[in-house]
RNA sequence: GGCCCCUUGGUCAAGCGGUUAAGACACCGCCCUUUCACGGCGGUAACAGGAGUUCGAGUCUCCUAGGGGUCACCA
């Protein structure tokens, strides 16, 4: 049975990054018919921040990446399900100290009393003398009286992995294959914090091996300490997961992808207007390739097609104009009610209605959606292009749509608007086809020098939507006075 | 700097020894639309470099270069 899992720490918003992560996790579980989990590594107390569990609980729901086993939201209350609990590092202390003491009586850790001014004193003379900066193994070699009385003493101590000198570790990676890596080249790592908390180094073997995960999916920034795991795999003679590391996510400089550049985490994109359909479907395809040319898929058809065996070695960029592209495409895919459900709140967020007028402009609403539908790629664009249907102007600034205004034809165009539409009970999209088709055949003013001035007169513009769907969302009074107001303009 | 990973168009990428080197985004052009957008059709554009192996190399090996990651009592 697949058991995998994401495990995040809890500190701050979720990185797109991390949602690729758990995605993959999650898409490989449901196709192979196993599970998915999801604990929590907050084994830093210092870097734990409030709301972060609930950040990261909301942020799975909404993109339907939804773990089967262990923490999960109840009823709004956080909560932890399965046999293999606790999900939440810092509720499973003892359980790391079991195995530390383990190591300990086998000599495959040992104790270190040195301080973090000495660690960094030496680090730092290291580099001063171009060595690579490392542990100099100072109480590697303490005798038993020495450490009893450091620890009756007081002295507060961390434990390190002792890793035996000038020895191969081999690597099995699903992605890269095996990487072999010499100890002599690593360093003896941290595995207990003075505070009593673990590494993420000990933590994770320990939780990985006690929770039956067979799969480690994980972000390539893993790989370079993937060794010392399978060391302590190998130390506490447990079976070792299939290690499966992931490609980076970089900013347009090949750099891993970082706040610097804008929108990096899931809340940002969602809190913009990206559908979490469209999200999830892009990040996919970022690092990993289906077999057929398909590009847009549900979660769940990517449950059926995916493969471990078809992600990518190489980094690959965020192309925000793709994820634009893909996002414009779920959008337009939108049931009319669906669509102004979702860009509702950007309006009201933009003062262009009221919360209290969301019910009574609701048909008016559906005629706006009607007219974005094809014009935005997120939400967040919604109210700036409404805006620029609504907005007043006051002056023509475009010299080739004066000329069409000054056009003899278009003075009699400007008075047959006026009686038809004031003529009218509603200026509907209907009303304002059938105005412009009976001004054409009475008036005799057809093709470019019927639609151009129309659409100056009441937009101002010579692009843009519908002229007709814009008359119905302008309404009638709206529509007269702007038309009557350009007179000036006209020199009548 | 040590170690590790990576390298096909601007970007995502297919390719698993023999192809006219797919497709998508972006860009450009044409068509549709009496505008714009959407949509449709088409176009520009790539195997980092060098040695090998082989009848044959984007595909295998080595070297070089470039990029990235990592070297914490952070994950």
């Amino acid at each position: 049975m697949v058991r995998d899992r994401f495990a995040p720490s809890p500190t701050g918003n979720v990185h797109i990054g991390s949602l690729r992560t758990a995605l993959y996790n999650y898409l490989y579980a449901k196709k192979m018919g196993g599970e998915f989990l999801l604990r929590l590594e907050d084994t830093d107390q210092t870097r734990l921040e409030l709301g972060a569990v609930d950040n990261l609980l909301d942020a799975l729901n909404m993109t339907g990446v939804i773990p089967d086993e262990g923490l999960t939201k109840k009823d709004d209350v956080i909560c932890q399900v399965g046999e293999y609990g606790p999900y939440i590092q810092s509720q499973r202390l003892d359980i790391y100290r079991k195995y530390i003491d383990m190591l300990l009586e086998n000599g495959q850790a040992y104790y270190c009393f040195c301080t973090k001014e000495r660690l960094e004193n030496v680090r730092n003379s290291q580099k001063e003398n171009g060595e690579t900066p490392r542990y100099d193994g100072k109480c590697r070699t303490l005798t038993e009286p020495e450490i009893a009385s450091n620890i009756a003493a007081g002295i507060p101590y961390t434990i390190r992995l002792k890793l035996p000198e000038d020895h191969v570790i081999r690597v099995d990676d699903m992605v890269r294959g095996v990487i072999e890596m010499n100890t002599n080249d690593l360093d003896d790592q941290v595995l207990l914090k003075a505070d009593g908390f673990p590494t993420y180094h000990m933590a994770v073997v320990v939780d990985d091996h006690l929770m039956k995960i067979t799969h480690v999916i994980r972000g390539e920034e893993w790989l370079p300490s993937t060794p010392k795991h399978v060391y302590l795999y190998e130390c506490l003679g447990w079976q070792k997961p299939q290690f499966v590391h992931l490609p980076n996510i970089l900013n347009d400089d090949r750099k891993k992808l970082s706040k610097r550049q804008g929108d990096v985490s899931v809340g940002d994109f969602l809190a913009k207007g990206y559908l979490p359909e469209a999200l999830v479907n892009f990040l996919a395809l970022l690092g990993w390739s289906p077999e057929t040319e398909q590009e847009i898929f549900s979660i769940d058809e990517l449950i059926q097609v995916f493969d471990l065996n078809r992600i990518n070695k190489s980094g690959a960029v965020f192309d925000r104009n793709k994820l634009n592209w893909m996002n414009a495409h779920y959008i337009k895919q939108l049931k009319a009610d669906e669509f102004v459900g979702k860009m509702t709140p950007f309006l009201v967020d933009a003062e262009i209605i009221s919360q209290d007028e969301i019910e009574t402009k609701h048909d008016w609403l559906l005629k706006v959606a009607e007219i974005l539908k094809d014009r935005i790629e997120y939400f967040a664009q919604a109210p700036q292009e409404l805006e620029a249907i609504l907005k007043r102007f006051d002056t023509i600034e475009d010299e080739e749509a004066k000329v069409f205004l000054k056009e003899e034809s278009s003075k009699r165009l400007y008075q047959a608007l006026i009686t038809k539409i004031e003529a009218s009970d509603v200026l509907d999209a209907v009303r304002g086809k059938a105005i412009l088709k009976e001004i054409q055949k009475e008036e005799k003013i057809k093709g470019k020098l019927l639609f151009m001035p129309s659409r100056i007169m009441i937009t101002g513009e010579m692009h843009g939507p519908d002229l007709t769907l814009i008359m119905d969302v302008l309404g009638k009074d709206e529509v007269l006075s702007r038309i009557k107001s350009i007179a000036s303009v006209m020199e009548i």
